[in-house]
DNA sequence: GCCGTTTTCGGCCCGACTGTTTTCAGTCG
């Protein structure tokens, strides 16, 4: 995102924070929010913006545009500085702990003085807490627990490590009886907590869950939260009759929750969990299925995918939304290593399983000989690549694609010479090194490879590791104009360890007409499953068949690359 | 603070669970 929005949305909502522990109105401090999200979400920098431009921004009104403005200008807003002064920034880091709300924070400021975590578990261990009317013993170890937990907190999980989770957890569940839900089945590149819909009787699953997990958070008649491998797991019991609403309910996204229930009240209707009220005549209905109560609102089955409140409801309501990317459209994977830098599998080993698999084509893509880290291919290596791929592809049906992912220098400059690079198939350029540079020179430097008209793909543009690495900081806006001026693919690495770019630079990218290339980036041909991973991020980047390199025919990818 | 196919004022999504102040506020999703 571009550096500007990332500090305007951090400071709004630094503002909503603030007057929560305050204990300002609810919907304004929603506004602040609102505000935020919609800037974190813009694909043009609000820097430079007038104020009417500004106010086109959903959730952006007059006073949030001014604001807006002089945070462009001077960091900060004087509202924001203003309630500062009268309320301890630091407060902000308790509303972390779970369990400690705006109230509680404010009151164990008032009362007790406060200000950081360290103050809290000192006050919680010297059982102070509990003197102040309305907590008790039990507040008071709770409290203590909810500390170490977030102190210990367990990072968001990738989409890998949410299997294993959902895995563990399903074992002791009867098969047909139970749905995924949340943030998992919408696909999101990480996830906080799995949410899952059982029809089975709560006291009928209540000892195999607890054998199955670590931890019971807490249990009622129609909701079941425990810890499993660290990770929170809320189980929500229904009626196969309601099964439809209470998908819905729990899939989210809850932005995409609160529009259809928008939509609802304007027809005079309520909608929770259990289905669809009445508000006047009180009559309710009860949905089976998603596509059932999809159908009740007037609008077209809108796919967890796309349910994130970017513009999916107004064109489901007109019935018009695009068919996206399928899994079977896929017919190669543009991104392998093999043994020749650090892969473990040789090109016939990789051919074989891409057979396996059904792919037409793979694109071998080993490191050039610059990178520290990897064992990489020089001129003459490149050379003797293509002699032992030549050699694979005379007898597969798996036709192996000659390419590399050659280093991008500091300067923008490649790590192989043109020469070397214009024999090859596709060439991806990717950066390894050198994450932190200022946010216009990084991206200079990626414009600059777009601009080499030996480069067909940008391998994982902005070098996140998820929960290790952040994004390096660039203007994406110009990265993906610079591409689509080009005709330089711009890569959706497929790893559930980067999945970058991430699934709304995507639909950026797409909305320029950029072409989007997915790769798995394996070294291990277990790795190539890694594909529905990226195909999950291209379609919750709204990508259709095709916006994608990888759905083309052999003839047409090598067409579009020549 | 935002917003408008009843509205420029008066709304703003909805419910589960917990602890504790026995009827509900606070937190969470």
């Amino acid at each position: 995102m571009d550096a500007t929005n990332r500090t305007v949305a951090d400071s709004l909502v630094a503002m909503g924070e603030l007057l929560e522990i305050k204990g300002e109105d609810p919907f304004k401090i929603r506004a602040f929010y609102r505000a935020a999200e919609e800037i974190g979400r813009l694909p043009r920098s609000v820097a430079g913006m007038s104020t009417d431009e500004l106010m086109e921004i959903r959730g952006v009104g007059k006073a949030i545009a001014q604001k807006i403005q002089e945070i462009v200008r001077t960091g900060t807003f004087t509202e924001l500085e203003e309630v500062r002064g009268t309320i301890p920034s630091t407060l902000i880091e308790l509303l972390d702990v779970p369990g400690i709300g705006p109230k509680t924070v404010n009151r164990l400021w008032k009362k007790l003085g406060i200000l950081t975590l360290d103050d809290l578990e000192r006050a919680a261990r010297g059982h102070r807490i509990r003197a102040i009317g309305g907590f008790g013993e039990k507040k008071e170890s709770d409290m203590l627990q909810a500390i170490q937990i977030h102190r210990s907190r367990s990072r968001r999980m990738t989409l890998l490590e949410a299997e294993k989770v959902i895995a563990k957890i399903t074992a002791v569940m009867q098969p047909g009886t139970f749905a995924v839900a949340g943030s998992y089945r919408r696909g999101k590149s990480t996830i906080g907590d799995i949410d899952i819909v059982s029809t089975e009787h709560p006291q009928a699953l209540r000892q195999r869950l607890l054998a199955a997990s670590d931890e019971l958070i807490d249990e009622g008649e129609r909701r079941t939260s425990v810890r499993v491998d660290g990770q929170r797991v809320d189980i929500r019991f229904t009626d196969k009759r309601q099964c439809g609403s209470m998908l819905v309910y729990l899939t989210g996204s809850k932005n995409f929750n609160i529009r259809l229930r928008e939509i609802a009240i304007g027809k005079g209707w309520r909608i929770n969990e259990y289905g669809i009220e009445e508000r006047e005549a009180g009559g309710s209905r009860e949905y089976e299925t998603e596509e059932e109560m999809f159908a009740a609102l007037g609008m077209s089955y809108v796919h967890p995918h796309q349910r994130e409140d970017r513009g999916e409801i107004a064109l489901a309501l007109r019935h018009a939304l695009p068919e996206f990317l399928h899994a079977a459209e896929i017919r190669g994977d543009l991104h392998v290593h093999t043994t020749m830098s650090d892969g473990h599998h040789t090109p016939a080993q990789i051919a074989e399983k891409g057979a396996q698999k059904g792919y037409e084509y793979i694109l071998i893509t080993d490191h050039s000989a610059s990178l520290g880290i990897a064992e990489g291919l020089d001129t003459a290596g490149l050379e003797s690549q293509r002699r032992a791929i030549d050699a694979v592809n005379t007898d597969s049906s798996c036709t192996l694609l000659h390419g590399v992912e050659v280093d991008i220098a500091a300067d923008g400059s490649l790590a192989l010479p043109n020469s070397a690079l214009s024999a090859l198939d596709l060439v991806i350029a990717s950066v390894h090194g050198g994450f932190r540079q200022e946010p216009d020179v990084m991206t200079r430097r990626i414009i600059t490879a777009i601009e080499n008209e030996h480069v067909d793909i940008i391998g994982h543009p902005t070098g996140r590791m998820l929960g290790e690495r952040p994004a390096s900081a660039m203007d994406m806006e110009r990265v993906i104009d610079a591409a689509a001026e080009n005709g330089t693919a711009l890569e959706i690495n497929a790893s559930p360890y980067r999945l970058d770019l991430d699934d709304e630079q995507v639909k950026n990218a797409r909305d320029q007409g950029v072409k989007l290339a997915l790769g798995t980036d394996a070294h291990d041909i277990e790795e190539l499953q890694f594909m529905r991973f990226g195909v999950i991020t291209a379609r919750r980047g709204w990508c259709r068949k095709e916006d994608i390199l990888n759905t083309m025919t052999l003839g047409e990818l090598k067409e579009w690359a020549s």
